[in-house]
DNA sequence: TTTTAGCACTCTCACTCTTGGAGTGCTAAT
DNA sequence: ATTAGCACTCCAAGAGTGAGAGTGCTAAAA
């Protein structure tokens, strides 16, 4: 492997990348630089072919780049620029965009942005609430048996739920309910909810068990609903735009999209780029998949990034990935702090 | 037009929901009980095309039935017929899940429901929230500078929105605020909520104008927000697996399918079934949709529906939506009933 | 040893041509 | 009013064709 089997490669992947045609000795003589025959060319990407960066659909058609001729363009020509001071500001306003207070409004802002930007589909999975605490607890009477409980976490995650019970309370019962459940929850994180941890509540409850026992367990189900990592999309129309893909592929993914929310597993930080159907996957085939992570403190919170057509352009959207999870890992430390702060 | 023709109009649509191939005279004489030859069916053929029930996608193709055909067919040939005890039980069965005590928990269900029973793409356009008034107001601090307005309609609809403003409130402030906004809001029907009556508010907020009106404003956001028709889709997937679409008649959909509110507008009672390209419309083209709408007390409070291919079972359809309509309007009374007695 | 020109070879894509089948409309007989 | 018969039309699928793009190999040139 040598210097210009390198520039060989990379050209054919750029050619590639902007036509979507199998691409020939004779174009990328063209193109080059360096004033070598065709020939000469040709010969390079027999090798380039025999060493797995390359490949042809058939016989008498120019070559395309394989999963490791992608990865090898990525690692040796794609150097991801600092985006200009304006373009950041640009970024930003769109991150604050509908009062963005709370995590899941900054996230789907991200989204919805990065979906725009890159004309892709954008994608989020956020694990931040479980590394938060319960900050607040309402139980509120709406109607005749109806309850609405409220929980708020500290990283500003909002859920509510509505419960029918068998009787009405009487407002005896409810402040000692409501007083009940602050004390035990408020405070507690969310990872350490477990259902033995419900139990007991109940089962403290001793005469009242059998009244508030309805409400503990929505409280329940809406703690379990705030542990799950939840998957935000945006942009999914642009999958259709492709012409790569044909409408079983789409289906295929609008069925798996929840898997995605796997796309956190992987240890690596950083930019990572994963191409569909290499690994046994949840992505589309032709797809490449450009995901970082964001951290909270410490720990790994979320992942963002995009899914396109494998000819991407890697070289501009993977700063804009970049700069969005600086950018949300940033937001979410802000969140710690405040409750530091408390 | 006599009976002959009708009946073979009826075979026509009924083989060509069946098949999806333009129907040949043949085939007609096969399936019809009266025993006349193909010839004699060619010719009452030729009569319902002129009629324009019919049409040829081309010269020597069997026939295809044309809207008015269909519209024919429905009319002379569907007789929905009432569910049976046991479907009936497991239709409410599946509008119960979840514990759906909510309008749109019970509405998402139903939609879901449905689009799982006929494997079509579900909707409902719900406007009930407008006929309900705010029965719930709170205002909860939850971090640094950081409030949730909650608003809870008699409907049981509930929404909240995070808010920041530039100081924090003390008890005080917070508790004159949050009774100031209870004694103006609650109660108050969510049609009659404009943007006056909020500028009045902040108006008379006095010297707690600057502080307070950012929260004001975010109650006024909700108010609009529970004033919009929601739109609720299901099964939007089984758009994917009609081969008579192609992929750019699946974009126009989901660019175009928050107008489906529109189809509140119509002011037919009972099932309605619209025809895509039959109007100017927002169906897709050789689709159909079946609709119902369900009230609130005497008003209309949404529609229910269907889309799905025109060659669709509406002898299957028909019921359900027509049920789940019926059981709607019921669910809604039911909420009336309960706000009267509170 | 590396590069190049030349050439035969391969494969696809777009196009045309052909053919079989399905279905019709018309006519004349029932 | 119905039917059998027949000529006609049109589509869909398959077979054949030629142009074009690109390759690999060979032998000569650098």
């Amino acid at each position: 492997m040598n210097e210009r089997k390198l520039k060989i490669l990379a050209a054919v992947v750029d050619e590639y990348i902007k036509t979507g045609e199998p691409v020939g000795s004779k174009s990328i003589s063209g193109i080059l630089d360096i004033k070598v025959s065709s020939a000469t060319i040709r010969n390079d990407m027999a090798v380039l072919e025999q060493m797995g960066y390359l490949e042809q659909p058939h016989t008498s058609a120019g070559r395309v780049p394989t999963f490791s001729g992608y990865r090898l363009y990525i690692d040796k020509f794609v150097n991801p620029v600092a985006l200009p001071e304006e373009e950041r500001i640009r970024l930003d306003n769109m991150l604050e965009e509908n009062n963005a207070f709370t995590e899941e409004t900054i996230i789907q802002n991200a989204v919805t942005a990065l979906a725009e930007l890159t004309q892709c589909t954008a994608v989020a999975a956020n694990s931040s609430p479980k590394f938060s605490v319960i900050s607040k607890v309402e139980v509120i009477p709406t109607g005749k048996r109806m309850y609405v409980i409220l929980l708020i976490t500290s990283s500003g995650n909002i859920k509510n739920k509505a419960c029918r019970l068998e009787f009405d309370l009487n407002n005896e019962q409810l402040e000692f309910f409501t007083k009940y459940i602050q004390e035990h929850l408020q405070g507690v994180s969310i990872e350490d909810m477990s259902e033995e941890m419900f139990e007991k509540m109940v089962a403290a409850l001793g005469a009242y068990m059998v009244i508030l026992s309805p409400l503990v367990k929505s409280i329940y189900e809406l703690s379990t609903d705030l542990k799950q990592n939840s998957v935000t999309f945006s942009g999914e129309e642009n999958l259709f735009s492709r012409n790569d893909l044909d409408k079983m592929e789409i289906v295929r993914f609008i069925e798996h999209k929840n898997e995605l929310s796997n796309l956190l597993d992987d240890t690596f930080n950083g930019i990572q780029i994963k191409f569909g159907h290499e690994n046994d996957d949840f992505i589309i085939g032709n797809s490449s998949m450009i995901v970082s992570k964001y951290k909270k403190g410490s720990k790994t919170a979320g992942s963002l990034g995009i899914i396109g057509p494998m000819r991407i352009n890697y070289a501009k959207i993977i700063p804009y990935v970049e700069y969005f999870t600086e950018k949300l890992t940033l937001l979410m430390s802000d969140d710690v702090q405040e409750d530091d702060n408390d």
